[in-house]
Order: structure tokens, then C-alpha cells, then sequence
DNA sequence: CTGTTAGCGCTTTCAA
DNA sequence: TTGAAAGCGCTAACAG
């Protein structure tokens, strides 16, 4: 069960081994008649390489870390299909690991992901300061940051327009007729979140209508946790630090307020999963009693009642476009990061004119 | 920028780099106070131990192939989750894999984890016959197969009833009144789709009901094709080998027909999706005019009207039992396939009794 | 209790 | 046009 290794292969051709090396590679010429007897002796053993060895010499492992909070959000999801399918065809692996935006979590990974010696690295960090990544940086590993930024780290950023979006999002009910209109965020760190609530804001200003604080709720943004099947299959999440009430919780306080807003705008679809679940639980309908408006199209997103109005991102192309850019700086071309990829209003029926004028 | 190596911390330290070795390894005993001396240089230095340089010397890379259709499906979302909360407590690394059911992207991702060393494989196969792995059990991998089987592959399979759960559903269907119960399926390949025709055809004979062929109907099951969203953003799939018509069609044709079915079992959550989007299409009411009852939960499926009845099967736990076993077998531990894990009829709505007493 | 040293399988000067 | 040999950073005998 001995494996074969390059020595074999040269014996077999009657050549050194660096000769064999040079005919893998390509890097070096070989006369025609022993690269032949090279080849054959490779098919004839059917030797493989050993990547280890490999970039144990040359330091470079042709492994991509790919770092996201929680593979199951489907927006994570779609994403990590973007780099593998663009990293795969460059012939680099992509090891995953899920932080459940827990630093505690992030930390980890990383640091295995350094020791393991990844010749690059796709982030969507916590927010949270974190020492390993900026030990990566510093030991020269290229980085590029995915959805979100990390303090105190210098790397491109492959993003969308997220202030542009809500905006977008927040215009359109505004347009509706709606004034008191909710923004539903998760952790604060995450910039995309504050991004977010940066394009409400500007929204509702230039319409003149007031920024009330009380119409920003926070809530946990991991899962929907009336969602039976998550839930129930769900593994103790690590959740180090962060301490949010969950969407139920917080929607039922504000929907059941006197004045409540008559349309609500979420930061992202695990928040919206929650909030249907909170509506049915408060026998709320949608639209007829609130707008729901929010980020992340979902493919059952057209099929449900009503069919969601939101905002789409490109998830797949994130992921390819941070992989191809991560390809570059492994290249050593210069790179800085893209403009932030358009989202796109998708218009369905959850929203319409709010029922008494706009509350 | 020269990473500093165990050399460097035995230097600093005054001793051999075996000692550091050991000190790091816990591998042999090393008197106190010169372990001390050991660990504050390798904290004063930041030293990380090389995981590649310790690949090569020992042949074990704490890394673990994880290969399975395709990221986006739900179904392998979880269980991906599932794996890879398993490895990272263990400290091993998770290196994902899509096939999209392409018996050729599958050869060629395992040629690259091959190559990679990979200390372990767990795979959801295409079910075509597959060389690589083949050669990858020859080798002495530990693999273990998730889901399904792979021709000619002798490896432990963690999967679920799936003849049990499907005779549940359509024992369901007839209690209910149903007689023309169409079972909707995607690859032939796939070993848990003919396993859950067995279990179709069972509760049909048991009934005393007639085994109609032309109520087996067979479509793509890698996306819903209907969906907008994930359709214009998916990349273009491989489907080598593959050519199966759309839930669309096929759906299309079966429910037109004057003698259609009452009701419809459905493999998969991806055809249950296309069965949603064809329902709409032809306008189709569920459950009045067809009841369906689908394999895979979902978290929005509670939601949807009619909320979805489906056989749940436990995702996360199935990605978790795969990273057990695969621990196991890598310890050298003798292990057996686990009992298939059991799946649960969840009731909700999309199911009611014929309209017409059963087609 | 600790150090020396021979690899692991490959790449890459340096020589020829 | 090709070979010899020195590493890459670590582990694991073998010595002492």
C-alpha cells in the first residue's frame, strides 16, 4: 500500500527525479522521447503528486479559507457556491468554516486556517475586532472581505450597495404612502446592517418624515426561531457576546403598540423568516396590515402569499466576483476593490398603500 | 517577513527543535521548567506550528473532503453544517465539493482531494460508477458514504428510511381517500430515489391499488427551473450525462391528462419547489385540486399556503452521524453502517381527501 | 530528560 | 538537455 511518489516514476522512466518534476510542471524543457517515457511511466504507475509535499516546497497549498457566518442562510449559501465554482476551476479547494458571528468562533477558524497554511482567504467577519485576521494581513496572506468589513483591516471588499438598496427599498413605501415605517436590523457590528440603516434614514429624510429611533429593532438574525425545523435540528449556537431578543419577541412589542408602523423594511431573510412567523402568530396580514419589504430574494420568495417584494442581491456573483479578485492578488496584481455590485428592486405584492392613511 | 519556524523557538528557547516538537505534541516528557522556556517562545515569537510541514512528516492533514451535489440545496446545506460543526471540534478542516450530480466534476473533485492528501472523504456519490473513488478506497482513505450509495464502493452509508418514509407519505394519501397517487422523481442514479419508488410502490400494493408506470414521472431535480432568481443567477450546470426535462414539462403533461393524478408524492424539495412553481402555472389549487406530500422539510414550508406536509428527515443529524463515523474509521476503530436514521411524516396542509373520491 | 538525524515527497538552484 | 543535492518545517526513531 506503499504510495508512489516522483522516485518511483523516475526509476520507472530511467530519469531523475527532476526530471519528472520539470515534465509536470512544465518547467523546464525535456527532450521530446523522455517526456514521453516520463508520461507513460506517470500512466503506467498512475502516480499522483502529492499536493502536501508540494507546497511544503514551494508554500503555496492551492487552499482558499472560506469564512461566512452560517452555511445554512441561504445567502451565504449561494455565495459559497460562487467561490467554489470559480476557485474549482482554477484548481484551488475552498475549506469552509461557519462563525455563527461569533469572534470566539472566528478566531478559531482562522487560526486553523493559518496554520494550515491557505494560500488565501474569502471573509465575512463578525465586526468584531479579531487578532488572527490581522495577524493573516500582516503574515502577507491574501484577503478579500465578502459582504462586510472588519475593523482595522486593510482589504478589498466585495460588496453590494446597501445604502442604496434600503434606500430604494424605503422610497417605494414611502411612495406607497406609508410614514411609519420600521427597520428591522441584526447585530449593529455587521456593517451591511448600519449600512442599511444608514439608507432608511436618508429615505425618510428627504421625505421629511421624522427618524424616529423607535422604529429601529434589533433582533437576533441567526435563525427564524419560530421555525420548527431549524430550530428543533439546530446545534447550540455559539453566540459569545452577542446577546439579541429574538424577531418574535421584538415584533411583538412593536406591532402591537398603538402606533404601529404601517410597513416594516428587513435587514436580511433569515430576519424576514422570523417576521412572517411573528405576523401569523399575531394574526397579522400581509399587506393589508403591514408592508414587508426587505433584503435577500429567496427562490420560494415569488410562490408565497403574497408574493414577497424585495431587494435582490447577486448573491452568486459576490462569491464568484471575490474569488476572481482573491485570484488576482494571488497572481500579485494590484487590486482594490470593485464598486459595490447593484441590487435590484424586485416588486411582488407584500406591500401597498397602508389601510388609514399611512399611520 | 520570513515566517518563523520551530527552529526559530528552539533557538530562542535554548533547545533541540525535537523538544519543541514535543513540547507542542505533548508526545514525550519534557521536564517543567523547559516546556516553560519552550511555550513563552513560542508566545513571544508567535510561533504557529506548519501544518503542511507536519502533513508531509506524519501524512495525516486534518483535512476532510466533503463532497456533495450541490451547496444551494437545502438538504445538503444542513448536512454540511452538520459535518463541519463535527470536524472543527475535532480540529479538522472541511473542504466542500459540488458535483451537481456531473459524474465528471465528481472524478475531478476527487482527484484534486486525492491529491490533497485528504485524511478522510464523505460523499453523497452520483450514483454513476466512479473511478477516483474506487481508487481513493483502494488507497485507504476512510470515506463514508452520505445519502446514497456508489456502485462498487465498500463504505459505510449514513442515510434515512427512505423506502419507510415514502410508504408512510403515500399510505397517508390513500388513507386519505387517494388511489392515482403519482410519485415525481429525479435521477434513476440516485439510490434514495428508487428506494423511495420501493416504498411508493409498497403502500400501493399493500392497498390493493394498481402500480400504474405512467405514474412514475422523472425530472431534473437540481433546481427549481421555474424559480426566477436562482435561474438567472445560477451557473451554467454540468448535466453531463444527464438529460432529464423540467418539473415544468413533465408536470405539465401529467396533469392535463384527463385521468391525472389526485395527489403526488415528491422526491425532493428542489421538485417540490418546481411542483409548486407548475401548480401556479397551471393553475393548479392545493390541496383542492392535487395534495402533495414532499420528502425535505423546509424552514418557510409551515408558511406556505397550504402549509407543506412532508417526511422530515434529520438533515443535521445526518451530517453529524457521516463526521462520527468518518472520526471513527480514521482512529482505526472498526465501524459498521449505522441503522438508516428515521424520518418523520410531519401533517399539514397540502394533503386532503380527492374531491371526486380518488381520480 | 534531551539532542541528533534521517526522512516525508517535492521544487529548484547549480553544475555539467 | 539532464542530474545531484540542498532544502521546505516537521516528526520520530535512536542515542545518550
Amino acid at each position: 500500500m506503499t504510495r508512489i511518489s516522483s522516485k518511483d516514476v523516475a526509476e520507472h522512466a530511467g530519469v531523475s527525479i527532476a526530471t519528472v518534476s520539470h515534465v509536470i510542471n512544465g518547467t523546464r524543457y525535456v527532450r521530446a522521447e523522455t517526456r514521453q517515457r516520463v508520461l507513460d511511466a506517470i500512466s503506467v504507475l498512475d502516480y499522483r503528486p502529492n499536493a502536501v509535499a508540494r507546497g511544503l516546497a514551494t508554500s503555496s497549498t492551492r487552499e482558499i479559507g472560506l469564512v461566512i457566518s452560517d452555511i445554512r442562510n441561504p445567502f451565504f449559501t449561494a455565495v459559497a457556491r460562487g467561490v467554489e465554482d470559480e476557485l474549482i476551476a482554477q484548481r484551488y479547494n475552498t475549506i469552509f468554516c461557519n462563525t455563527d458571528e461569533d469572534p470566539v468562533r472566528e478566531e478559531g477558524n482562522l487560526h486553523l486556517l493559518a496554520a494550515q497554511q491557505i494560500d488565501g482567504l474569502i471573509i465575512a467577519p463578525t465586526g468584531e475586532p479579531c487578532e488572527s485576521l490581522l495577524a493573516l494581513a500582516r503574515a502577507g496572506v491574501p484577503i478579500v472581505q465578502l459582504d462586510r468589513t472588519s475593523p482595522g483591516l486593510e482589504a478589498p471588499m466585495v460588496g453590494v450597495n446597501n445604502a442604496e438598496g434600503a434606500y430604494q427599498a424605503v422610497r417605494y413605501l414611502i411612495a406607497l404612502g406609508h410614514r411609519r415605517i420600521a427597520y428591522l436590523m441584526g447585530f449593529e457590528a455587521v456593517s451591511t446592517q448600519t449600512e442599511r440603516l444608514a439608507g432608511w434614514q436618508r429615505a425618510l429624510q428627504e421625505a421629511g418624515l421624522p427618524v424616529e429611533e423607535n422604529l429601529v429593532v434589533r433582533a437576533d438574525p441567526r435563525f427564524a426561531e419560530s421555525a420548527p425545523a431549524p430550530a428543533s435540528e439546530a446545534a447550540p449556537a455559539g453566540m459569545a457576546g452577542h446577546v439579541l431578543p429574538s424577531v418574535r419577541e421584538v415584533l411583538g412589542e412593536l406591532l402591537t403598540h398603538p402606533a404601529r408602523p404601517s410597513a416594516i423594511f428587513i435587514a436580511t431573510n433569515q430576519l424576514t423568516l422570523g417576521a412572517l412567523y411573528a405576523f401569523e402568530e399575531l394574526g397579522l396580514r400581509c399587506p393589508e396590515d403591514i408592508s414587508l419589504i426587505s433584503f435577500d430574494d429567496q427562490d420560494w420568495a415569488p410562490l408565497f402569499r403574497p408574493p414577497l417584494t424585495v431587494v435582490r442581491q447577486p448573491t452568486y456573483r459576490l462569491g464568484q466576483t471575490a474569488a476572481q479578485l482573491l485570484m488576482q492578488m494571488i497572481r500579485g496584481e494590484a487590486v482594490a476593490s470593485p464598486p459595490p455590485l447593484a441590487v435590484e428592486l424586485i416588486v411582488r405584492a407584500s406591500c401597498s398603500p397602508p389601510v388609514n392613511g399611512g399611520g
